[in-house]
DNA sequence: CGATAGGTTTACGCGCTGTAAACCCACCCT
DNA sequence: AGGGTGGGTTTACAGCGCGTAAACCTATCG
């Protein structure tokens, strides 16, 4: 029952514990517990429990907290400042692969919990389908400056273009196969263009 | 401690546990729990602790369980039986999305616990590097055959192949946008050629 | 007819989740 | 001073799934 409590007990807590859990995540993998997040914290489990009601509802609030502690939009709205749209699909890439090796970890975690929990599941998705939509901006700005290559429609290259830099391939390159952050933007982003832009 | 139990009990039991479970993944997602497991296959718990040693041991013996009983080998064969380079790489993303669409379920729950298993991890690795290497050895042909695009190595390359060619795409493709398996491939094919071949 | 292989039944300990209730303390208000 | 209240703590308990152990059943085979 993660759903959407109000306010409940000090935000200097309910902050403490959000960083003590990513941290913990970030640090130990997936199998973290609410004994765990709650002695980083400091705090007893109860205390979780009266802030985010049950497991599900922590991650529910990393989801938020994360963009926001590391002032995502501001990012962003760099991408939707490029001149043209070549140029905004390489920022995006950048942001991508910087971002996610900030966040992967507690990502993975999040995918994993999507199924258990509703609530959860939809936030999720929620932040997908926005990921997917500014994908979709940005090839559609590319169309509209007449160098989307023969062959693509504006949803079809979008959709592509946001499921390839989707977290998985990214994980594998840069965890398991020894990529950069920077090989890896670098790499996707001659991919993309290659594929999507007019000569 | 999944490792490598020689023969216990009856084929016949180790397989209808298998099928069982693999049966109740595709239907109902990842909650699935030995108890479950052993009803559906007609059999007590216990039971499965002796063929199986624990449920990390189930999901290891449904990773070879799998491709065997859908002949992968043999499928996997064809595309390499393929007649040129751009033709191994049409095939190779036509057999993957068809493949993935009958195990991408069990895929899903394998991907999460191998981080909870050794074991389990170790061969799901195996496999993914195996993957890696038939995308890169088709790549390797197609650099034999000159038709690599500039600006490429095989490495890159098959990495690349490799990665965007992952589960998480396409499942995020066929399952939540509504992709057919056939639009998946013709669409990847598209953008993987235009990227690695020279025109 | 006894041994053995393949399973079953019963039982137990463990760890994590989630819920509930009683209590504690600091602070504010009158 | 005294009562209320908000934020937390402590203790306790039920439930579920995993993993282990031991005793028992029953075919089959030499």
């Amino acid at each position: 029952m993660s759903s959407a409590e109000p306010f409940y007990g000090d935000p200097e807590t309910r902050h403490r514990i959000l960083r003590a859990t990513w941290e913990l995540i970030e640090e130990g993998g997936s199998g973290i517990t609410l004994v765990d997040a709650a002695d980083r914290a400091g705090v007893s489990r109860q205390t979780v429990y009266l802030h985010f009601g049950d497991r599900a509802g922590v991650l529910l609030a990393l989801v938020q907290y994360m963009p926001e502690t590391l002032g995502f939009r501001e990012q962003l709205a760099h991408v939707f400042d490029a001149p043209t749209g070549a140029e905004m699909i390489e920022r995006a890439v950048k942001l991508h692969s910087t971002y996610t090796s900030k966040i992967d970890s507690v990502a993975q975690v999040l995918e994993a919990a999507q199924y258990q929990d509703e609530d959860l599941g939809a936030a999720w998705r929620d932040r997908m389908d926005a990921t997917r939509a500014a994908h979709r901006a940005i090839i559609q700005r590319v169309a509209d400056e007449g160098q989307l290559a023969d062959g693509w429609t504006v949803d079809t290259a979008g959709d592509l273009f946001y499921t390839v830099t989707m977290n998985g391939p990214w994980r594998e390159l840069t965890r398991e196969l020894g990529w950069t952050p920077e090989q890896y933007a670098e790499n996707i982003t001659r991919l993309l263009r290659r594929s999507f832009l007019t000569e």
